[in-house]
DNA sequence: TCAATAGTGTCTGTAAGACAGTATTAG
DNA sequence: CTAATACTGTCTTACAGACACTATTGA
């Protein structure tokens, strides 16, 4: 059995594998979930903790602000052995011989949230010695997700598994913290020049709606004429026929993404 | 031992991990090196057979074509055991606990080409199941390389080892083909917005010189006017104060390569 | 002188950002 | 009417691509 085996042993043994998924979801400020209405809660003292740390958790660049605007939440799980016992973690598993990474991937989102991703894309391999920190060497396959902006009002929440906005993190096991960070960097870099915001908006939706997506995960404040003028250039979305109206105020007109090629990867 | 395990029980247990490498250099056609001018060859039957399909390699897009232009070409080695046996396939070698990726890569590359890379990075994690056709599952962690111009006149070859030109791959063990591929979709796009192609020529280049390089990386031809002043632009290179004279035209200034931050990765 | 490459000037089209102005709703 | 958001028009700047033009060398 490898556990049994001393450090000098191991050295120049193949380490361990995981897959580990970094999930996004949109979720607006004020509650201990990405979509906090009607959401049977039943708070735990350390989701009390952390939504107390959360004073008006987003709002990178102040305006309006009347409503609390979408950011983007992240599930962690607790850990439940050494090292790091107690601390918070990417969900993740390990791969199997006879399943895709991604399904690996995808099986380990599904089990922690019960949630169905609308994108998933391979992060990158993290393996180096130091990061096991008292662990066994591990090399991490790690996955991101996006959860779709519908969905995240049926996420799974326990003592064990909780969502956190990603802007107030808690402290988290081994290199969790700059996995993330380097999801979040890709996440807002992608953002920019694919049509990743239109996978996580629901079917219908409009300008205004995609722009806080966009806002959302890139933490800027975009001007809404040229958003909206650049949004129509890349022949990507077509107006349903319907409107929307939500407030004292002119409706706007409904969306849908239209699909042409995948330039991805 | 894990190979005495039939299949329905390796189904569940972790694949195997590997570490490979595509390794890019800059050489001209016309001969079986990257760099052929001044070699030692010991040309063997399929390094005849390489260069006999290969007419006038690269030229994607004509113009001058008096000197053939640099291309890319990869170093590949030969499988001495089943399956894929005799075939070429990306060098490679096994991670070890104590040692990063990283240098599990760097380390199977040296061992190969007896070359130190002037860039390295990861490329992507391959473990799908149907990949391994006929071998045993395997999660191979491929990273990429760039060698520099000056070194590639000091490759070693033979019967195992042996470079080819991108245009012009033999058939290659495993999905490698693929992987290759995808190597130099990313090299292309990279090319664009960073400052690769400045790590690969010399200490002192010539704008032509520089400009060749991109020119073979992305398979186009670019006008010299518009380069320069996009290269001069970026504000990452000055003249040295030296020119080159190569033939009956005017002389070119040279200029050096000024690393600022490194927003990498 | 000519051929060849080095290097400059300039025009055009595209796209992003700033920002003024018009449209339509609820109250 | 006002306040709020939806939507349109237009100006400026930056930059990439096309391409004409000048500069400097060897033969």
């Amino acid at each position: 059995m490898l556990g049994s085996a001393n450090v000098s042993e191991r050295a120049t043994e193949p380490p361990d594998i995981g897959v580990s998924v970094v999930i996004l979801a949109l979720g607006r400020s004020g509650a201990q979930g990405p979509d906090s209405t009607n959401m049977p809660s039943a708070q735990s003292p350390s989701a009390q903790a952390a939504s107390a740390q959360r004073p008006s958790a987003l709002s990178p660049s102040a305006q309006g602000d009347r409503y609390a605007r979408p950011a983007l939440w992240i599930p962690l799980v607790r850990r439940i052995r050494q090292p790091f016992l107690g601390r918070w973690a990417l969900p993740g598993g390990h791969p199997q011989a006879n399943i895709s990474l991604e399904d690996a991937a995808r099986s380990a989102l599904e089990s922690t949230t019960q949630l169905t991703p609308r994108y998933l894309e391979q992060l990158y391999t993290f393996g180096d010695p130091s990061r096991s920190q008292g662990g066994l060497p591990m090399v991490s396959i790690v996955y991101w997700a996006l959860i779709g902006a519908t969905e995240t009002t049926e996420f799974k929440e326990g003592d064990n598994v909780r969502w956190f906005p990603t802007t107030d993190l808690p402290p988290l096991a081994f290199d969790h913290r700059e996995i993330i960070d380097y999801a979040l960097t890709r996440v807002r870099n992608k953002v920019a020049y694919t049509d990743l915001a239109t996978r996580i908006v629901g079917d219908e939706f409009t300008m205004s709606q995609l722009r806080e997506v966009h806002e959302a995960i890139t933490g800027t404040s975009l001007d809404p004429a040229n958003f909206r003028r650049k949004m129509l250039a890349s022949g990507l979305l077509e107006p349903t026929g319907r409107m929307q109206t939500t407030g004292r105020h002119r409706p706007a007109r409904l969306y849908r993404y239209v699909a042409h090629e995948s330039p991805h990867r």
